[in-house]
DNA sequence: AAATTACACAACCGCAGAAAC
DNA sequence: CGTTTCTGCGGTTGTGTAATT
């Protein structure tokens, strides 16, 4: 493709540098080349591999496509849900999560969440940014105090849980091991056996979190508690199911009129595109306590751990 | 069937931090 | 210790293709 031309430190456009899509041959000559001598200086690498590229162009094809160890094609729910999940805890820190998303890249994770996840999101009435519920300010509370209430204290339990998460996320990062992924050799989110035992039971909220979305399905009657928020909610007028809707950010009043209906309206609303199927599939509950911590495969333990307790032999795939 | 629009994703840009000099 | 160079990251855009009109 056509682009204007690069301003950038050492990259400045040279006469005679090819730019836009790569060709078969040129994928052959570099992924030939660095399987040979490896990448080396990635500046020096289009000259001596005989490419008339730029050595970030290389850079990137190499890392984003010719990469051995990277998988293609459709995202499955269970790496979407981890996208989430990781996304409300690291923000638009792709590579972070590219570190905890196996043979995936930053920029098809990126790429996945703009096209895909974000929208998803958005029509479900989340902010993407926030991951909180997306409550029209324009829109009156119809006369009910009871639910602005309700709804500002679901957002402020939501807030403090966002708020825990990423201080531990924080502190999980200033003592650890060094990641052994050359890619990613930045990413110090792994831990060591030793500081797992005396790693914190912090995310739990995000499990309780999880449970209170899983809650449209099942309608938990007891009160949620927070490890990470003083806050709870409210048992009385105010039922898992209409805290789920909110969460859904769907209107407060029709919230009330839906924790005593049938689901049929909401129903309706999820049948819209597939939105039902996806997000029946990625919010369903995990459980830590399925975890065995004490298993020689938990050396390395991440951020991904964090978000999804049994990330690779879930029961939801 | 042609034109238009929406979508997906590869690739580029510019910046910041690390490393080398 | 300051400067230069290199690398990696996140944001953005252009293009091909599919879907719709």
């Amino acid at each position: 493709m056509r682009r204007r031309s690069s301003t950038n430190n050492g990259d400045k456009e040279v006469a005679g540098l090819k730019r836009g899509p790569w060709t078969a041959e040129e994928d052959e000559i570099l992924t030939a080349y660095i399987q040979k001598h490896g990448h080396g200086n990635w500046r020096a690498l289009p000259e001596k591999a005989g490419l008339q590229r730029c050595g970030k162009s290389c850079r990137l094809r190499w890392i984003n496509y010719l990469r051995p160890d990277i998988k293609r094609g459709k995202f499955s729910l269970q790496e979407e849900q981890t996208i989430i999940q990781l996304h409300a805890l690291l923000g638009n820190r792709w590579s972070a999560m590219a570190a905890h998303i196996p043979k995936r890249t930053d920029n098809e994770i990126k790429n996945h969440w703009n096209t895909h996840l974000k929208k998803r999101l958005m029509k479900l009435g989340i902010d993407p940014m926030t991951h909180k519920p997306r409550v029209e300010s324009s829109a009156p509370l119809s006369g009910s105090t009871k639910n602005g209430s309700d709804l500002r204290h679901m957002a402020q339990w939501e807030s403090a849980r966002l708020e825990a998460e990423a201080r531990l996320v924080r502190d999980s990062k200033q003592a650890v091991a060094p990641n052994p992924n050359p890619i990613h050799h930045k990413n110090k989110n792994h831990l060591t056996l030793d500081q797992i035992r005396v790693r914190p039971r912090c995310l739990d909220a995000l499990t309780a979190w999880q449970s209170v979305v899983a809650g449209m399905f099942s309608f938990p009657s007891q009160e949620l508690e927070s490890p990470t928020s003083i806050l709870s909610f409210p048992s009385v007028g105010h039922t898992g199911t209409s805290y789920a809707y909110g969460e859904m950010g769907l209107d407060s009043s029709k919230c009330v009129e839906k924790s005593n209906q049938p689901l049929q309206e909401f129903e309706e609303t999820l049948m819209d595109s597939d939105i039902d199927a996806w997000f029946d599939d990625s919010f369903r509950v995990g459980n830590y306590e399925n975890i065995d911590q004490t298993s020689s495969d938990a050396l390395t333990y991440s951020v991904l751990d964090l978000v999804n307790p049994s990330p690779y032999d879930s029961y939801i795939f």
